[in-house]
This record gives structure tokens, sequence and C-alpha cells, in this order.
DNA sequence: CATGCTCCATACGCTAGCGTATGGAGACAT
DNA sequence: ATGTCTCCATACGCTAGCGTATGGAGCATG
């Protein structure tokens, strides 16, 4: 459906509706903005795009595959010891576009198909989470309630909606990996 | 500024508003689509309001009394040992408007003075976090560390905006409290 | 009963934004 | 050079929502 010689296309297009939703939210992806932005008009959008839901449904496709998918492939294709890879995720959550994040879990209240993207989506993040601490040696169940722990406190970083320093973040917690790996 | 004895005044009027963006953000609340809501027109709003914004900021002030100050008062003066504070503290949190949360949060990011009150709340909250744990022994800078990654772990949790069952709680995760209060 | 005060309704102008209809410029083929 | 296809501009109607201006009902008070 998509095709990757576009000129000025749908990729365009989406990705300033992903900075404007990290902004302010998906309220502030409105198309006859986006379009001055981008030194066109409504004509080019309508043209790409069915209506402004196309333009959302395209946007959270994008978001599941770039801040998702992606860092799960590459971060098992490299691999290591359960503690690099940990670490290899982390590294990539800190670069991960936040604002996004709360702006699709807002949308997600008031959107039940949405939701369910959403659910799948962490359902992902915590069992790989889950499984990089299993192959620690923490047992399956420990390793599910651990791997909630840090993820929850990953979102719960988010949902401040604002920059943390790198040294405050729950990741760079002194001794958080030894907390995590630990058995018995 | 405020009289307690008015029939329908800014209380309903701010009340709604806090519905309206626990459901959908601050771009949800809307000054006629409320007055509809409450069964009368924007000439009342306007009679009890400047503007607008004068409804948004009275929301501000109303949640950091519901949402923090008022609960760190009453967990304090009821007292107990760390570890009864501490669960008592839990009781509030998941009985926490999470969604309000969010929209402040958003709120936040597009208005600097917002984010100013947040970021004071949210030093309020885990400073008290901080003491509680401290007090089981643990010291200042450690206390500090898990103070955080127990907040951050609570708003991650209620984040997902929809119920989540109380086993899965990470207040619930078996062992969290002592892992929380352990020392060395 | 006239006056004033409180609280709300009605009516108006104005803007931002959505979606549609239509035109038009350029490339490219025939 | 004529048609056709792609991509975009322009113009239009329509709605939601803000803020203001003005009127008016009810009630109290002199």
């Amino acid at each position: 459906m998509e095709n990757s010689t576009e000129p000025l296309g749908r990729r365009e297009w989406i990705s300033a509706a992903i900075d404007a939703a990290t902004l302010g939210g998906m309220d502030n992806v409105r198309v006859e903005r986006i379009a001055r932005q981008l030194g066109v008009t409504k004509g080019s959008f309508y043209w790409h795009f069915k209506d402004r839901n196309a333009l959302l449904n395209a946007l959270l496709e994008t978001w599941q595959e770039m801040q998702t998918i992606s860092v799960i492939d590459s971060v098992e294709e490299r691999g290591g010891k359960p503690g690099e890879i940990l670490r290899n995720v982390v590294a990539h959550i800190e670069k991960m576009n936040v604002g996004l994040e709360v702006a699709l879990r807002q949308w997600a209240a008031k959107d039940d198909s949405v939701y369910k993207v959403i659910v799948r989506i962490d359902e992902m993040r915590v069992a790989h989470l889950q499984s990089i601490i299993s192959r620690a040696g923490v047992p399956q169940s420990h390793a599910l309630q651990r791997a909630k722990l840090l993820y929850y406190a990953f979102i719960g970083e988010v949902a401040f909606g604002r920059p943390i320093a790198p040294e405050d973040r729950v990741t760079r917690i002194p001794g958080i990996h030894e907390m995590i790996f630990r058995w018995p």
C-alpha cells in the first residue's frame, strides 16, 4: 500500500503529525496547521489521505513499528548476556519519544480500538523484559512481576510528560539491575 | 475569594471540568459543552469565571489540594509504623484520578507555569515517600531512589487507564515492601 | 412598588478547522 | 500538440467554540 519512492508523501505528513502529537497530544494534530508547516495546503493532504482519521491511524501504525517492534528486533539480534541485553533495551527506552507515548495513551482512553493496540504493545514489551530477566535465572512468575515493576516505572516516568535528567531515571538507579536479577 | 454557600457556583463547574479533563485531556474541557451538561448556558459560566483560562487554573488549584496535600495530611495524621503508613498511602494512590494526572502533565508540556506546579507536587509526593522509607531505617539517598522507583511505578501502572486486576498491581507484588524497606 | 442585586438566557460576531469541489501546472506518453 | 496522470492550490460551506452585550426573572430591601 505504501510506496517508498514518493517525493513529498505520507511519510512527511506522518512525521509532522508525530511531532505535533508529541508536543500537544492528538488534539494538536490539525491538518491545516501541519500543511502550513510543510509549506503546502490541505489540497496536498486530501490527496495522500482520505481524512484526518486516516492520518491518525497511520501514526499509530508507525508508532508500533518505531517504538516497539524494531527495538525488540534490534536488541535481540545484537544479543549478549542478559545484563547487556537489558542495558541495550534501557538505552532505547531512554531515547524513546515520551510525549508520543502519553498522547497515544490519552487517545486510547477515548477510543477502544486504540486501547486494544496499546494493550498489545504493552504486553509485548513486558513479555520481552520478562524473557530477559528469566534468562538471568529468575523463575518465570517472578520474572513477570519484576518486568512489570520495571515497565510500570518506565511508563510512570513517561507519564510525567516532561524531560527527566538521565541520572534521575529509574533505569539509572544504582543496584537496580542487581535487584531485578537477584535470585533467590 | 471563594464562598462555600453558593447554590450552583464555581464548585460545580470545576468538578465538571475535572470530569472532562479526566476523560479527554484539557482540550476536552469546553465551556459550552459543560454548560449543556450542567443544564445551563454560557451565561452562567461567564458570571462565575472571567474566561476559560480561569476555569483551568481553578482546576489546577483543586487538583493540588485534592490529590496531594490532603492525602499527605490525612495519612500523616493517622500515623503508624512505616509499613502501615506506606500501605495507607498506597490505598490512596489506588483511588487516585489517573486520567487527571495524565491530562495535567500533558498540559504542563505546553505551559511553563503549569509545569512548575507539577514539578512541585511531584517533589512533594516523592519527598513524602522518601520520608516514610527512611523512617524504616533506610539512608536518605537510598530512600530517595527507592521512593522514585515506587512513585514512578504507581504512576505508570495507573497510567494504563483501565482497571488492573488487584493481584497484578505493583503494590501487591510479593515482597515489594521488603524490597523497598530492606537494609542493608 | 420601585430599586438594586444576583444569576442566568439569548443573540451576535468572530475564528479555527474539516471535508469537498474544482481548477491548474507540470511531466510524460502517443 | 493533445491527452492523461499526478500532485497541489483555491474557494466554498459548514460546525464548534470563545467572548461580549444585553435583557430578564427572582428576590430582598427601603
